[in-house]
DNA sequence: CTACAAGCTCAACTTAACTTGAGGTCAAGC
DNA sequence: GCTTGACCTCAAGTTAAGTTGAGCTTGTAG
């Protein structure tokens, strides 16, 4: 076990804490990549982890695979993104979880309100007619506070 | 039309803003009831006017709508809900919008220390080793962040 | 009384993010 | 040298929350 450098599917599920399928999944989507062993067998650079684990980070603060798929992309293939690579990430989805933050305290505001008036008029409930809801396009499923 | 009491679908679709499939679909899962006139179609109360309205505030706070059912099938079926019931669950409600954004600070806090950092230790980032992770179990899909 | 809008049912499709399973290969221990 | 565990691929299943469509019935306005 020379080369440390070169890390198996399994390895980097059980370092990474995701599981082997959800790897194969990422790679299809192409948020991580992999090279081959003479026996078709996946075989990763270090840099997986890193990357791995923002995937984790942006998942757990809302973002969907396919925003870190394109965050992801604006970094170097092949490379372990460095600080300044994450400063970007990290503070652009900073500011997204800011204005997440900000709208459910206006739904929480409103629900507050609701408390005390029973919302017995549902037309001129607050949380009814705010004009502002979480987003919610598009068809099909959606996300529930994510968006 | 002496009598305003009763509503169609189409008319409950209109006044509540939400699609007659998605009414259906309600129904099916018990978030709803409906009588039906001799020719098999559905009437409705006027308080499923107020139990949509509630379906769609808790939506938008980011409970599921399994949840939602549970709520409601504790209140008295058939009746509007009253002012009280309101109470009960906007606040239960509230609760959790709190939890949850106490949760989303968290997160953010932990991405702005990562910002200095460049997390270029990944086992001692705060995010990836908070051990109070937004709830994630079960198989199959899961929500981003509501939970 | 006959269109045509509105209802009804039931099945299939959608998105996200994976998991599970089937069927087959690779590598390392005994 | 063969068995066992780790891999591989590809297809299908899962959950949430509905939507869309087909095929058929109702109800109402002219």
């Amino acid at each position: 076990m020379a080369p440390v450098t070169e890390l198996t599917v399994g390895q980097v599920a059980m370092r990474s804490g995701v599981a082997v399928s959800a790897l194969h999944f990422y790679e299809a989507r192409g948020l991580i990549r992999s090279h081959r062993t003479s026996g078709n067998q996946r075989r990763y650079g270090r840099d997986v982890l890193r990357r791995v684990a923002i995937i984790k980070v942006a998942q757990e603060v809302g973002i969907s695979l396919a925003e870190i798929g394109e965050a992801l992309a604006s970094l170097p293939e092949g490379r372990t993104p460095t600080r300044d690579d994450w400063n970007l990430l990290s503070t652009a989805w900073r500011d997204g979880l800011d204005h997440k933050i900000a709208q459910l305290k206006k739904l929480r505001d409103g629900l507050t309100d609701c408390i005390g008036c029973g919302c017995m008029s549902i037309d001129k409930c607050p949380l009814r007619n705010k004009g502002d809801r979480l987003a919610r396009e598009g068809t099909g499923a959606r996300r529930l506070v994510a968006g």
